[in-house]
RNA sequence: GCGAGCGUAGCUCAGUGGUAGAGCAGCGGUUUGUGGUACCGCUGGCCGUGGGUUCGAUCCCCAUCGCUCGCCCCA
């Protein structure tokens, strides 16, 4: 037997069940953004690596082991994208769109890709949500994108499950002080660290040791200075304001100062939501002032959110949250022998414009054979047609759950299966999708 | 990056140091213009791959690949 290909290492198929899901999470999400005047965008699914080690920054967990790299056939180094959100920048930046109306609103719906060791809720890839808004930095913006996490996690049915966590992380200059307070803090202390913390001190990614690891490093965490001690009037002033408005809309969420990010672009805000009673991530996001310029565009702020729609999914089923399944099919159309075969098919297709989902017109001619694959597609009705009634101009309708038969004229068919299935919802057919004749 | 478990028929799995079994699925029949249920029959496997121990390995040992589940991480 010939070899059996498999989906590669890490990526799974999104089979028709999943697209039942997905469909409904993308509408939630397109209704959503366009309330609030996002346009969708797309970027190309990879950039040059150059791109994201300048975003993300060189050394890290992520960029040292989960970017998915490659050499392209120039040799040029590739990467296909982790996140979106530096893709957006590079665009932004490449489109000079600080030139238009700010700011630039824009929502994604896009397959990404990490280089992880799989497991159930960690693919190679998969896809993400999200939303950006660039070239303004008012606080309203960050409650507004918190407003909108939870406004579509509360339409798919998730928002008794998650809560919002929200921090602060400052300004730059406000974590430099902050940072040498917490050096001189754990000064002395290294032995009471886990390794792994260990090392995050000793590379100076003094936020990282915000999220404790132990229970000693709880109590030390609970120790060391704070970051709302180093924070600026305007820094302080900025996370005040996040919160009236989150307020003002009657959100709920919690201040968690351990909340951090493992990326440098952020600034002020950072939150997320999470499941209630464990640490998984549903959605997150925060501001980021200083990337664009980073990134080789102007001084202008920024903020975003993003989540797994594969997470999502998953948590719905678990929920029992059932969505509209729009793909039942309601019509078999057997046709018993070769004549009939051929009368069948422009029946078929006037079903399909009349608005029915309906098969059929398959395969060999025996009745047999016909009502065996009727049975396996699951359908409410079959319509029989063979030689005998191709001559009468009749065709059978049969009730496949109680085996009832009635023998009808072909040309009342669309008014009889209305009168069973009720009336269609359907294209007028003689226009296309735009409205023409 | 760390750890655990599993790879036997299309699928779900049992099994034994002496070259393999069940259920389901598939195909055919009982039923030549009528599906589902029932009964009868049939097809189907280099027991993941490579090496080692052994007279002999699907079984024991080593390696390798793959899958699954945790942990770390999760932009």
């Amino acid at each position: 037997m010939a070899k059996h290909f498999k989906a590669p290492t890490g990526t799974v198929d999104f089979l028709p069940d999943y697209h039942d899901y997905f469909t409904f999470v993308k509408k939630v999400i397109r209704h959503r953004f366009r309330q609030s005047g996002f346009r969708r965008t797309s970027t190309p699914m990879f950039e040059e690596t150059e791109v994201f080690l300048r975003a993300l920054g060189e050394t890290n967990d992520i960029t040292a082991r989960e970017l998915y790299s490659f050499k392209d056939r120039q040799d040029r180094e590739y990467t296909l994208r982790p996140e979106i959100t530096t893709g957006i920048v590079r665009s932004f930046i490449e489109h000079e769109m600080q030139l238009e109306a700010l700011p630039k609103e824009l929502y994604y719906i896009e397959p990404c890709f990490r280089f992880e060791r799989p497991n159930s809720r960690t693919k190679r890839q998969f896809w993400q949500f999200g939303a950006e808004v660039l070239g303004e930095s008012d606080p309203s913006i960050d409650a507004q994108m918190m407003y909108l996490g939870h406004r579509i996690l509360k339409d798919l049915g998730l928002d008794d499950i998650c809560e919002l966590k929200i921090n602060t992380i400052g300004s730059p200059a406000d974590r430099k002080e902050f940072f040498e307070a917490l050096a001189n803090f754990y000064s002395g202390k290294e032995r009471t660290l886990t390794p792994e913390s260990q090392e995050k001190l000793a590379q100076k990614k003094y936020l990282e040791l915000l999220d404790p690891k132990s229970e000693d490093e709880e109590i030390l965490v609970q120790m060391a200075p704070k970051i709302t001690d180093f924070l600026s009037k305007d820094s302080r002033q900025f996370f005040d304001d996040v919160q009236e408005y989150l307020n003002s809309f009657g959100i709920k969420y919690t201040i968690d100062y351990s909340l951090v990010r493992p990326l440098d672009y952020y600034t002020n805000t950072v939150f997320e939501f999470h499941e209630v009673g464990n640490k998984n991530k549903v959605l997150v996001g925060g501001r980021y002032n200083g990337l664009i310029e980073k990134m080789g565009g102007p001084n202008l702020g920024g903020a975003g959110f993003a989540a797994g729609v594969d997470r999502i999914i998953s948590l719905m089923k678990t929920e029992g949250i059932e969505v509209p399944q729009k793909d039942e099919l309601q019509i078999f159309l057997a046709a018993t022998g070769p004549v009939a075969k051929k009368h069948a098919l422009p029946i078929l297709i006037k079903l399909r414009e009349h608005g029915y989902h309906a098969v059929g017109v398959l395969g060999r001619t025996s009745m047999q054979e016909q009502l065996e694959r009727a049975q396996r597609f699951n359908v409410p009705y079959t319509l029989l047609m063979g030689d005998l009634e191709v001559k009468k101009k009749q065709l059978i309708v049969r009730d496949m759950e109680t085996g009832k038969q009635v023998w009808i004229d072909q040309d009342k068919v669309l008014e009889h299966m209305d009168g069973l299935l009720g009336a269609q919802v359907n294209l007028d057919t003689t226009t296309d999708f735009l409205g023409h004749n």
